[in-house]
DNA sequence: ACGAACGCAACTGCAATTGTTACGTTTTGC
DNA sequence: GCAAAACGTAACAATTGCAGTTGCGTTCGT
């Protein structure tokens, strides 16, 4: 699915965070782990930045770490930070042409939608980020060496 | 959203269908009323006909007619129908190369996803396609004539 | 047997997303 | 100060998924 991409990433990258917060991490370790782009690791977390998860840090020794205690983010805190909802979000103009069996049925089908996500929000709610750290993690080990 | 196109497809041309079983559609009047071609009705009517709701005859008289009692049919059965699932769908192949952050955060959310889809589908089942029909319908109303 | 419909496969076109390159800016360390 | 290392951002290329289209075969009914 395309949806899992960011929402992936940012959820990779915050549970390793996690597990080391005082780390500063580069979007270039982190697109390395993750096996992607400097850039798209910095458009994502720009993301969570913008949400308040994560500060980053420009200039010589810059990077990226948590902007408050790991047991504070949860999972919906990232997902609703990436801002894509499964509800497909108010093309609802009011189209005179349209027929009334279609009217109807998007009303009623995003009802149900907008439903459900609220409970999907609510689950990811109840867990954080910290609890999807194991224990023995290898690239939290590592430490700050970064290993080319 | 993508992946509200067929669905609507579908919801739509069965909500009509609830209204007037017994008459037959082309795809190209279906397609016609959608706005579509009558190839992509095809497709998705397909997905519908492999799931027991509707019949396709072919031939000089041919068409669509829905393959049970409209009652019968939830919206449910529909977006089943279609197999678009809201998991990503089983890409759990056992890669040893994953680090186990990343595997322990697909199994969490995918736990929770599945949960959610059961509700929505749930949910879904609640109504059926009779009730998106509205008494006043000028498409059933204008009854088996094709007007061009 | 001819026309009208579905079934299916292949191709095109479009839109969204990701990946990449490039360049500017900020900060640290020497 | 100045070079190196990092982020910020814009612009472009590559990829992907899906709708749309065309074409042809098949199957019916008249």
């Amino acid at each position: 699915m395309k949806r899992n991409s960011r929402l992936s990433l940012a959820l990779h990258t915050l549970g390793h965070m996690a597990g080391d917060p005082q780390r500063m991490r580069t979007s270039a370790d982190i697109a390395d782990h993750v096996g992607t782009n400097p850039v798209v690791v910095r458009r994502v977390l720009g993301k969570l930045r913008e949400a308040g998860l994560l500060r980053s840090e420009k200039g010589h020794s810059g990077g990226w770490r948590l902007a408050k205690s790991a047991a504070d983010i949860s999972l919906a805190d990232v997902y609703l930070a990436l801002d894509e909802r499964l509800v497909s979000g108010g093309s609802e103009d009011s189209d005179p042409s349209r027929c009334s069996v279609e009217v109807g049925l998007q009303v009623r089908v995003a009802e149900v939608l907008e439903d459900i996500e609220a409970q999907l929000v609510k689950r990811l709610g109840e867990t954080s980020i910290v609890e999807v750290h194991p224990s023995s993690c290898g690239y939290c080990e590592a430490g700050s060496d970064s290993e080319k």
